[in-house]
DNA sequence: GCGACAG
DNA sequence: ATCTTGTCGC
């Protein structure tokens, strides 16, 4: 926890709370800036487990080599539930938690890489925009479906894509990261242009559908909770 | 009012 | 997300 300190962050009350929360922080975003140059530095997935049961979840941090894909460090933390699943308000269920895993890193993350999406949501405000505005770090999101979006389907290529549509706003990219293979959906989250998103997760992904980033911190958030739990 | 809805 | 075995396909 040398690079990084845990960031003040707020669990609103309710869902009109946290739905005002979302629009006096989207200003915040930065959509300007082209990000880390693919394939080189650190990418860090993160990732979350749940045991509503027992009220317990587990954020997981895996930062990866960006050339080689090789793990340079994991960390994990446990907390408790601290908001329900509404869609759209995903990031305070999962954010009090993975900055937690986050700050307990040594190394500076470099590209985060969430599950879930960015501009990519009803407000403009999704899991990887507010991760990114809360800790001033380049986020990316990369969701496994289209949420309320719509797309039409990609080349069936490695690469291909299509974009992911708000009505007639461009929100996203359905990207091809395998053939044969359904595609993700790629929103930017801040500091990082789509390209460059794009760009990040077709090296990141090609052995399996999601980035290496993700699974890796997806395995280890589930293997600690079970280890935590039962 | 009804249906749909990231993880 | 999570509950869950085997199974079709590259």
């Amino acid at each position: 926890m040398t690079s990084f300190s845990a960031p003040a962050h707020e669990t609103p009350a309710d869902e009109a709370e946290g739905r005002a929360v979302q629009e006096r922080l989207r200003g915040r975003v930065i959509l300007d800036e082209t990000g880390p140059e693919p394939g080189t530095g650190l990418v860090t997935g993160v990732d979350v487990a749940y045991d509503d049961e027992r009220d317990v979840v587990v954020a997981a941090a895996v930062v990866l080599d960006a050339a080689t894909l090789e793990t340079v460090e994991e960390a994990t933390a446990v907390g408790k539930v601290a908001f329900p699943y509404v869609p759209g308000l995903l990031a305070f269920r999962e954010i009090p938690t993975v900055l937690e895993a986050l700050a307990e890193l040594s190394v500076d993350p470099g590209l985060v890489v969430c599950d879930g999406y960015g501009l990519a949501h009803p407000r403009r405000f999704g899991l990887a925009s507010h991760l990114g505005v809360i800790t001033g770090l380049p986020v990316i999101g990369v969701g496994k479906n289209p949420f309320t979006f719509t797309y039409e389907a990609p080349g069936p290529r490695r690469g291909d894509s299509s974009p992911l549509l708000d009505g007639e706003e461009v929100v996203g990219r359905a990207l091809r990261t395998r053939e044969n293979t359904s595609p993700v959906f790629v929103s930017v989250g801040h500091r990082v242009r789509l390209d460059n998103a794009c760009a990040h997760t077709l090296r990141l992904a090609g052995r399996y559908r999601q980035p290496e980033s993700t699974r890796r911190a997806d395995a280890l958030c589930r293997r600690t909770l079970r280890e935590a739990t039962g």
